[in-house]
DNA sequence: TTAGTTCGTACGCTTTACTAACAAACATGG
DNA sequence: CCATGTTTGTTAGTAAAGCGTACGAACTAA
């Protein structure tokens, strides 16, 4: 079902680019904060509103009366409770009067795409097989996908949110994604032609890290590592996504671990990460196991690599949280309970008393729900 | 010398907490924006600024003026060369107008500290043995020394900065430093109490990162390593120092490495980073060691511990320096080449190829330096 | 019925940065 | 030597944004 105004322009941008400060950049991040407040605290009165983020009632009501001609805010009615003064006027934002396209380029073999609302709820779910393509065919898969999502919608579109394997630079370009044989593919841009909406595209383990902190129960500094085919992982600090100085960040598949040997893996290094951890890795060692014994044996070592990996990294940014995506039926078990020990044995009992190492509730949509978390970022300032 | 306004009241801090934003808080990013310019570039003329700034010439001469009120900012003559129109008048920074005091708590048995123009060059400097001192009477000495040094300013202050050991919170409380005997230690309020100061204390480590961000060659995200009596590290990601969730970033001294044992450190455990590169367990391995090539192998070996270490932290921070400071007749030579070859064994070439790792060349005074660099961060909005 | 409380809005003010316009001070070319 | 063009810095007036004060509306409590 296409809505008539599925395409209809959605709001300015709330992104201030550094450098000089204007009062109407100022203004923007006003907006935003009512808007985080609203999207966070759910049902609040102006004079909610204005207790909570230190802006005058006036200002408040200007401010909502903007994105109420946005359609981003509404009144749902008066507040029910019984109190002296006149009654408040409850506002929230609209969501479900907007939605958002995620897609999850990440898959072996298959796309996956959705219509979210505001929520990060899915409301329409698309797949697609991909085959053997590669290149520019990829593209084209990917562009189908999308534009059958944008026709799904039968709300106004926020913009369009992808997440991809490979690195990804700050523009949308895909740099480098062998799995696809993509090499600098400006799929920000080709996306944003074919559907005339706003696009964001980053890597499938930062948007991953994005949907924790939005949709899941992440609370401060988080590590969201992704075990797929390969291993990446995103990582949030500070509440900001981190992208490295050439957006390689989380990049550690195929960091040696340990001093001792290790498989040969497809980087010609022997002993990567990938190579205790991935998959496909875990799936040989399996078949290959005789008892159920020796299968806890394999996920224990490559639980136990993990640990190792990561606990420099854990101890030099003092997280609060190691967060694992990726196969339950692999990872949720001796694996994760190697990993966990691992750090404990490793690491200053300061930090990881703190540190909490955990599966992801967010199962398949995880990638999607982020794609979608990063255009409520780009667009409104939400978080 | 005291120079009779040494205390004068320093002009208001460039800080804009989080939260709501105000008309005068872009004012103060704007504000800062011009010193940012002015400090790095050098001398420029109003209309130079308005260019680079992206502001009007109206409003950097509104900007100009206040600076040049607070005695921020000075006129230094006309410009020499010969072009058509109206002679452009040159501003600066008034370099020499403030001094900053900066001090050094993290050597063993001295302290040391400085005055300090707003280039971060030395213009005093002072050394105190602590003896065996602990707990109050550090704090003692260590105030005591501040106040001789600001007794020793003969410009107006712009603030008091304090690099100490151990773990210091937002607040400038020293959480934890075993080698001082503090736990809980209200450095920055006792210190602003006696002088009557800005006062602003972090970590050694991360003081010296900052130090080399502002006053050494580095460019993009790095890490400092800072090997001494232990091993601490700060880091310097998108511009900014990383605190941690418990700001205990950049503590990796007992985080153990490789798996395959390694000596008894004081915490406990087996193989910390500290058990091989801190100082004192690398002159002993050097005392011990009967020729010249088994010197040399300690020394690979520590550097080789470091790699394997941080190379997990480098991937994931996508990092392009990793830069160390300490010892340098220890430290510059073939543990710093073991460690740069085992960053590029354990590494992808994508990383390792961009990845720069080297000695700073601020020597002894870099964390006083970069205590300077805070007080210059806090209150000028300069870095 | 009266007093007190809370909510949302109208009005006028201050701050900030902008545009337009202008005088000052230089180089260049006839 | 003088007219012309260029660049600089300033003056005057305008638009945007948030604030404080004040007020009517709508409710509870006595």
């Amino acid at each position: 079902m296409v809505a008539p105004d599925a395409q209809r322009s959605a709001p300015p941008r709330a992104f201030r680019p550094s450098g000089k400060v204007l009062p109407e950049h100022a203004r923007g991040h006003n907006r935003s904060l009512v808007l985080q407040t609203l999207y966070r605290g759910g049902l609040a009165s102006r004079a909610d509103l204005a207790r909570e983020t230190g802006l005058t009632r006036v200002t408040i009501s200007d401010l909502v009366a903007e994105l109420m001609n946005d359609d981003l805010v509404i009144e749902t009615g008066q507040r029910g409770e019984s109190r002296p003064g006149k009654p408040a006027i409850l506002l929230d934002i609209n969501r479900t009067g907007f939605q958002i396209v995620g897609v999850d380029l990440s898959e072996t073999g298959v796309f996956r795409g959705a219509v979210l609302d505001l929520d990060g709820t899915v409301v329409t779910r698309l797949e697609v097989e991909t085959g053997g393509a590669s290149g520019a065919e990829v593209t084209r898969i990917a562009t189908r996908l999308t534009l059958e999502l944008v026709a799904a919608a039968d709300r106004p579109l926020l913009g369009v949110g992808i997440g991809s394997p490979g690195v990804v630079g700050i523009d949308g370009t895909v740099l480098s994604a062998p799995n696809l044989g993509w090499e600098g593919e400006p799929l920000q841009a080709t996306i944003a032609q074919a559907t005339g909406l706003g696009v964001v595209v980053a890597n499938d383990a930062n948007a991953a890290a994005l949907a924790e902190r939005s949709f899941g129960d992440a609370q401060g500094d988080l590590m969201l590592i992704r075990v797929g085919r390969g291993v990446g992982a995103g990582l949030i600090v500070g509440g900001t996504l981190l992208h490295g100085s050439r957006f390689a960040a989380g990049e550690i598949g195929h960091v040696v671990v340990g001093t001792d040997g290790g498989a040969l893996c497809a980087c010609g290094k022997h002993g990567c990460l990938e190579t205790w951890l991935a998959v496909p890795h875990l799936r040989d060692g399996l078949a290959q196991a005789a008892s159920a014994s020796e299968r806890d044996a394999v996920l224990h070592r490559a639980g136990e690599r993990l640990g190792i990996a990561l606990a420099p990294v854990v101890g030099a940014l003092n997280l609060d949280e190691v967060v694992i995506s990726g196969p339950v039926e692999l990872l949720d078990g001796p694996l994760l309970g190697a990993a966990i020990e691992t750090f404990r044995t490793r690491t200053m009992p300061e930090f990881h008393g703190a540190l909490a190492v955990r599966m992801s509730a967010l199962g398949q949509d995880i990638v999607m729900r982020g794609a979608a978390a990063m255009v409520l970022a780009g667009r409104l300032g939400v978080s």
